[in-house]
DNA sequence: GCGACAG
DNA sequence: ATCTTGTCGC
């Protein structure tokens, strides 16, 4: 049903990040919004594979309402700039369970702040074509001046001239995230539903729920102390 | 050639 | 991303 296709080298991947890039649209592009997923990837090391959360949730109350999870394994190496090759596959597969029609992602990584504009979360939403925002943890690329430590402060991530992106202190004190629109939806908008979606945390809910689900919980062991 | 580098 | 104990703060 989608159209992803798996490159067989890092050139074969740009080449087709320039070519995606060109569907992208960054004006507001939806008539409702009224239920919101967050999407994250954790890794299993040891046993070399993906694992993908989806968490679906209502706008209204950023109470969860579906959330489905699925394990692949990894066929792609981490490269910056090439994230989404190794991530979307365990994504298709987790949202080939999701029962509900989420209005709008919210992906962990970046929308168009990425050299080509195709961060994961453009990438994700011009595959679906659905509107997405990228929130990340950490710059990929531009240059920015560091925002205020109050929740709420925020600075533009720019690419020579070009605004990329929006530096977002999510909370007080903490490190920012980094928003930028991936597909459907403008600057301004994807960072109005970032802020939405906060609530005490320094992630957005959406993103917040899937990457809590994401991390392959070890099977720690209990310190049981026997008498 | 030398750094930078989402997760 | 993941590996990891303690530790600071509400």
């Amino acid at each position: 049903m989608h159209r992803f296709y798996m490159p067989k080298s890092e050139s074969e991947a740009r080449a087709i990040q320039e070519e995606l890039r060109r569907e992208i649209r960054l004006f507001d592009d939806f008539d409702k919004l009224e239920t919101i997923a967050g999407i994250d990837v954790g890794y299993d090391i040891e046993n070399g594979l993906a694992h993908a959360s989806i968490v679906t949730m209502s706008m209204d109350d950023l109470k969860p309402i579906e959330a489905v999870e699925a394990s692949v394994p990894v066929d792609f190496p981490y490269i910056p700039g090439l994230l989404a090759f190794r991530e979307i596959p365990a994504v298709l597969d987790a949202l080939d369970g999701l029962v509900t029609r989420p209005d709008l992602f919210m992906v962990d990584g970046q929308g168009i702040a990425h050299p080509r504009r195709m961060g994961i979360a453009a990438h994700i939403g011009v595959l679906l074509n659905k509107p997405a925002i990228g929130v990340a943890k950490s710059r990929l690329t531009g240059r920015y001046d560091m925002p205020g430590m109050h929740k709420g402060e925020q600075s533009a991530l720019m690419a020579g001239s070009e605004q990329i992106g929006v530096v977002l202190r999510s909370k007080d004190d903490v490190n920012p995230l980094f928003i930028s629109p991936g597909h459907r939806l403008s600057m301004k908008t994807a960072v109005d539903i970032t802020l939405r979606c906060l609530t005490r945390f320094k992630l957005p809910e959406p993103t917040r729920l899937a990457d809590k689900l994401s991390k392959v919980r070890p099977v720690k062991q209990m310190t049981l102390l026997s008498a």
